[in-house]
DNA sequence: CTGAAAGCGCTTACAG
DNA sequence: CTGAAAGCGCTTACAG
């Protein structure tokens, strides 16, 4: 006789004298079994290291014990983060995380139109993406609880969480406001043709009205992409200028890093000659000595993942989550800001 | 009438009029169905953007069509880039991704313990996880093929994806050889005590031979943590010491990048009175001006999860790749490395 | 409280 | 090449 693989609920009903149908009762911790026999049930499951098949519960109508998560891309800080904030939540809870990327357009359209997660998770968080209408409409057809985090906010009233990024860009302009500074220049960032998951306009629009408030008007703005290399030509951009700014405001930690880059290649020093202020504390700020108004990145892919698991009750917190967050950021002072000469 | 929530294999089975069984032959490229039957179900399918259930498929016997990827971590660059390297090569073949994190010693015991992962993917892989013997012979009860990539190489003829530590080692060593400096230290990154995930000593080895094989012996050394802190640690450790080498190789460029930090705050400029060398290519090292050498992150990623599929037969190309790959590095020169004065 | 039974959606011998 | 049927391991009404 050949050994079976497994051992399943079968042989664990048979070792404790009762049927199969007691055995899920009990180990699901469901109502309709005595206290004896599920002691029996229990203790039996337990001398056979018996583990309930995750594919039969699900074919039965038990959850998937999965939780999907869609991302841009993997490769970026802020999305490795968020990952992690949410890995973090499911660690000890024996829910599975399933990583859906989409790199491109192509892979996007693919996504929302064949669904691949359809049926296989329990919950989906949604990672920095705003969704085009038909895109939600799609999403929803997954048919499962989902929650929003980060990036550009769902106007209407999906669970989100995420940053007042307004509110992020009048605290770095405040700072420089507060120090002395009145010639401020922008770098802003474009958002991607192909997919615009980079922050909406909220950080150009608290940019403007900060120095509006403090009777600043017109400034000097110049737009490239988001990335280092967008930083660094933004700069240039701004280097051929008549005249210097005394303290530009960066879209985002990545462009300020550029932006640095093609100062120290100038040879133009920070901050004796120029203050330069970011978005985000990207962990290359510090390394580079960079000012900037710190998102807590981590904690709100925590927070999404438990906002998703509350709305399934697969835990036993009260479901007091508000169905949109919005997390605190906070100013990051180093050495690239100081008073204009 | 309620519409059914999903669809399933009797849709499809219906709308190409066909059996069940012929709809399941097709989907998995199976042999045994007509060229025109097969394309008549595959469009069907299309168009009903039917999914196959990993549930009923799993329990019935067949593939779960997912890749279980474990990683130490999330949030940090290398691990990430790994992943999105994985994912790259998952991206059309429908296997979905399911992730495992480890990130303290609990959560590894946990994790090899209990395999959470049994029955649940097709294939494994292992990110940068040196295992003990009995995490070998626990990781084997998966009953699933394994590939291992980047960090510690694993003895045996387990596959594995990497590069040579030692060589890279060879390489910034030689680099500095090569543009006259003779007085060279090292800051090397002792493992974590937790979780040995770090890379082996190979750099270490590296570095005392491409010195011994110059003629170059005892070279200061100093030890600490694998981060851009034990960095600085480790360059102020180094500032304590009677006199300054010419030149620093660091274990890693996360180490190069706090080394540089501390340099910057002690206002001893680089190169000018000391050379930084690091060894990843870290993408701060760009916007540090750090010189370094490279290794493929990305393609290690790709290639390990390619080597994972194939041994399982879900790709059509042929099983050519080698147990063990090993990666090319390369120098890469930018502004923290110049002769000595 | 307990069990017999249907059914979840597939895969795969086994017969045509 | 194609289909009827058994069976994967569970959950959950439905009856006792």
């Amino acid at each position: 006789m050949i050994p079976k693989q497994t051992v399943n609920m079968t042989d664990v009903a048979r070792r404790s004298g009762v049927s199969i149908a007691s055995v899920s009762r009990a180990l699901r911790g469901g109502p309709g079994v005595s206290p004896a026999t599920r002691e029996r049930i229990l203790s039996a499951a337990r001398e056979l290291s018996y583990v309930v098949s995750p594919e039969a519960s699900r074919l039965s109508g038990g959850p998937t014990g999965r939780l999907g998560v869609i991302v841009p891309r993997i490769d970026a800080w802020f999305y490795s983060t968020i990952l992690a904030g949410i890995a973090d939540e499911l660690d000890t809870l024996g829910v599975d995380l399933v990583l859906c990327t989409l790199p491109d357009a192509a892979a996007r359209h693919r996504f929302f139109e064949a669904l691949p997660l359809r049926r296989k998770v329990d919950a989906a968080v949604v990672v920095s993406l705003p969704l085009s209408a038909r895109e939600h409409t799609r999403l929803e057809r997954l048919g499962v609880p989902t929650v929003f985090v980060g990036g550009h906010r769902t106007g209407d009233h999906r669970p989100w969480v995420g940053i007042d990024d307004e509110r992020a860009a009048r605290q770095a302009v405040g700072h420089l406001l507060t120090i002395g500074h009145t010639d401020i220049a922008m770098i802003q960032a474009a958002d991607d043709a192909d997919i615009p998951w980079a922050t909406d306009q909220a950080r150009i629009r608290g940019f403007h009205r900060q120095l509006a408030d403090a009777g600043v008007t017109d400034p000097t703005v110049v737009t490239v992409k988001w990335s280092i290399d967008g930083g660094s030509r933004g700069m240039e951009m701004l280097l051929s200028q008549d005249r210097l700014p005394t303290a530009v405001f960066c879209h985002s930690d990545e462009i300020a890093l550029g932006a640095l880059r093609t100062l120290r290649r100038a040879g133009i020093s920070v901050p004796q000659h120029i203050s330069v202020i970011g978005v985000d504390d990207h962990p290359a700020a510090d390394i580079s000595d960079l000012t900037t108004v710190a998102q807590p990145v981590r904690a709100q892919g925590r927070l999404a993942a438990r906002a998703v698991l509350d709305s399934l009750g697969t835990d036993e917190r009260p479901e007091t989550a508000p169905p949109v967050t919005t997390l605190a950021t906070r100013l990051v002072v180093r050495g690239s800001t100081a008073p204009p000469r």
